[in-house]
RNA sequence: CGGGGUGUGGCGCAGUCCGGUAGCGCGCCUGCUUUGGGAGCAGGAGGUCCCGGGUUCGAAUCCCGGCGCCCCGACCA
C-alpha cells in the first residue's frame, strides 16, 4: 500500500518528487516489460475523466469516433518520404504470426495515419463526402530509448483525430480549432496554463505542412509539450491516392489534419500542481472531488456518524459532485487525511459527533486554507463554489508561477544564462535559420518551444534574432523540454 | 548506446570488505485497547539473498560470465 514516509521534495529532487507522488498517489506502477507502465485504477481514473471532457469537445465539433487497426502494413510508413524518416526509427515490427514468418512484416502503430489515409481512399470520391471528420481512442507503441512514467512510455494512450477536407482553407481552419479545444481543456479542466504557436520545421510532424502545439511550463521550469495539431496539406493525400472530384468536376487530392493528446497530459497535470505533500488533481478531473471521513468512538455514535456521511454522500451525488466515504474500521482519522491528500483529492469533509450535533461538517481543502465548519444545509452549492474557486486558483497560480519563470525580450547572454540556471520560457527574435536552432541546442538544450499566437507575444516585437543578430522573422519561444 | 547507481520477505534497507546457513523498519494477518492530523501492546505469516557456472567441508558474502531495473546523457512530434 501507499508507504507512509515523506516524499522527497521537489527543491530536493524534482525527479524522485515526481515518481514518488505517482506511487503515493497509485496512480501507476512499473510493469514486468521494459519501458511499459501499468495505469493503475487512481490514474486511469483521471484518463477517463480526460477522455469525457474532451469526447464531449470533439463530438461538440462534429467529430466521430471509430477504430482502427493496431497493426498497420510495414510498406504503408513508407509511402509518405518525411514520415518513415520520422517514425521508421522508432517502431516495434510484428515479424511472426501463428507460428509462421509473416509475407510482409506488420508494425505496431506509432501514429495511424497512413491505415487511416488508405481507409479514406476507399471512402472519398465526391466533395459531396468531404469533410471526414472522425477521431479515435487508441493506444500507440514508439520505442523510445528513455522513458518516464506518463511523461514518455514505450506504450501509451491517446486519441487521434484524423480528419479530410475540400480546401487548404478548412484544413487550416480545423488545426487551428482543435488546437482550441486542447487549450479550453488544459486550461479550463487541467488547470493548466499553456502557450500555444507554429512549430519551426525542426519540431514539425513528419510528414506535416504545419505543426501547432500547447506548451506548458512545469514546476521545475521545464516545458512540456501537452498536445499537437497539425496542418498535413496534401501530403498523406498524395501518398494514398486519396482524391476526390470537386463540385467544378476537377479531381483533387484532399486536405488533411491530424491531431492528439495523450496520458502525457497525467504526467503534465502532476507536474503543474502537485505539492510535496503528493498529488494535487483540479476539481474538475478528479476521481473522488470530496472524501468523507466518518469520526466515531462509540457504536451509537458510529450510527449517527455514518448515517449522516452517508446522507451526505447522497445528497453531493445528487447535485453532481464524486463523493467518496472512507468508512475503513480501524485506520484513524489522520492516517487516512494523509492518504487523500497523497492522492490528491480536492476536498474533504470531516463528520463526527460534533458535526452531527451541529448539522455541520468540518470543511479541509487540499491547497491552502484553514479547515471550517461548513453547515449541511446548503452543502452541495458551498462545495460547487469552493471547487470552482480552486479550479481557477490552480490556473492562476501556475500562470503566475509560469510568468515569473519568462523572460521576453531576451538577449544571447540571457539565453544561456537563463538555461545554465533556472530555466523557464525565454521569449526573444529568431532569424528562422536552421543553423541558429541547432547552435543554441547544442549549446545550451534549449529548443524552440514555439512561435507563439499573437496573443502570447511580446508587445515590443523583437527586430534582430538573439543568437546571430540577423533580422528576426519571428519571435520565439525557448525552453528545456521534457 | 555511453556514464553512474542498484538487485536480499509486499516496500525501503542492513549484512558482503574479513565465508559459518539471514536481520531491521514499514506494510500484512489475528486479538484487545484505541479513533477530531500518520495509534499502542501481544501474537503471527511471509525469503529460489537477480540468474548461471566456479572455488570451498560450507557462499548473500570470494572468482568468472550473464541479466534486470533506476538516474544522468545521447536519442525523441
Amino acid at each position: 500500500m501507499a508507504d507512509t514516509k515523506a516524499l522527497t521534495t521537489r527543491a530536493a529532487d524534482f525527479s524522485a518528487w515526481y515518481n514518488e507522488v505517482i506511487m503515493r498517489a497509485e496512480l501507476a506502477d512499473y510493469s514486468p516489460v521494459r519501458g511499459c507502465m501499468v495505469i493503475r485504477p487512481n490514474g486511469y481514473a483521471i484518463w477517463e475523466e480526460m477522455q469525457r471532457a474532451l469526447d464531449r469537445m470533439f463530438k461538440d465539433t462534429g467529430h466521430q469516433n471509430a477504430y482502427f487497426p493496431l497493426f498497420i502494413p510495414q510498406s504503408f510508413l513508407s509511402r509518405e518520404a518525411e514520415h518513415v524518416e520520422g517514425f521508421a526509427p522508432e517502431t516495434a515490427v510484428v515479424t511472426h504470426g501463428g507460428g509462421k514468418e509473416l509475407e510482409e512484416p506488420l508494425v505496431v502503430r506509432p501514429t495511424s495515419e497512413t491505415i487511416i489515409y488508405s481507409m479514406y481512399a476507399k471512402w472519398i470520391q465526391s466533395y459531396r463526402d468531404l469533410p471526414v471528420l472522425i477521431n479515435q481512442w487508441a493506444n500507440v507503441v514508439r520505442w523510445e530509448l528513455r522513458t518516464r512514467l506518463f511523461l514518455r512510455t514505450t506504450e501509451f494512450l491517446w486519441q487521434e483525430g484524423h480528419t479530410a477536407h475540400a480546401t487548404e482553407a478548412e484544413a487550416e481552419a480545423e488545426t487551428r480549432q482543435m488546437l482550441g479545444v486542447y487549450r479550453t481543456f488544459m486550461e479550463d479542466w487541467m488547470a493548466m496554463p499553456v502557450l500555444t504557436g507554429l512549430k519551426t520545421d525542426s519540431e514539425r510532424f513528419a510528414g506535416a505542412l504545419r505543426t501547432y502545439a500547447c506548451e506548458a511550463l512545469m514546476q521545475d521550469d521545464r516545458a512540456l509539450q501537452a498536445g499537437t495539431s497539425h496542418n498535413l496539406g496534401q501530403n498523406f493525400a498524395r501518398a494514398f491516392e486519396v482524391t476526390f472530384q470537386t463540385a467544378e468536376g476537377t479531381l483533387d487530392y484532399v486536405w488533411s489534419t491530424s491531431w492528439g493528446v495523450s496520458t502525457r497530459l497525467i504526467g503534465g497535470l502532476i507536474m503543474t500542481h502537485s505539492d510535496d505533500n503528493g498529488l494535487v488533481c483540479p476539481p474538475r478531473l478528479a476521481q473522488y472531488q470530496v472524501v468523507i471521513v466518518p469520526i466515531h468512538k462509540t457504536d451509537e455514535e458510529k450510527t449517527a456518524v455514518l448515517d449522516t456521511a452517508q446522507r451526505t454522500r447522497a445528497v453531493l451525488a445528487a447535485a453532481g459532485i464524486r463523493t467518496h466515504v472512507d468508512a475503513r474500521e480501524g485506520i484513524k482519522p489522520g492516517a487516512k487525511y494523509y492518504e487523500w491528500e497523497g492522492r490528491g483529492v480536492p476536498l474533504r469533509l470531516e463528520i463526527g459527533p460534533r458535526d452531527v450535533a451541529a448539522e455541520s461538517a468540518m470543511l479541509a481543502r487540499r491547497t491552502g486554507g484553514k479547515k471550517e465548519p461548513v453547515p449541511l444545509a446548503g452543502i452541495a452549492e458551498r462545495l460547487h463554489a469552493e471547487m470552482n474557486r480552486m479550479q481557477i486558483e490552480l490556473l492562476e497560480a501556475a500562470r503566475a508561477r509560469r510568468e515569473a519563470a519568462s523572460i521576453r525580450g531576451a538577449t544571447r547572454e540571457q539565453l544561456i544564462e537563463r538555461m545554465a540556471g533556472p530555466g523557464g520560457f525565454v521569449y526573444g527574435g529568431f532569424c528562422g535559420a536552421a543553423s541558429c536552432e541547432t547552435e543554441i541546442k547544442e549549446q545550451t538544450k534549449a529548443t524552440i518551444r514555439v512561435l507563439p499566437d499573437p496573443e502570447f507575444r511580446s508587445p515590443v516585437a523583437p527586430t534582430r534574432c538573439l543568437w546571430c543578430g540577423q533580422p528576426s522573422v519571428a519571435e520565439a519561444v525557448w525552453a528545456k523540454a521534457y
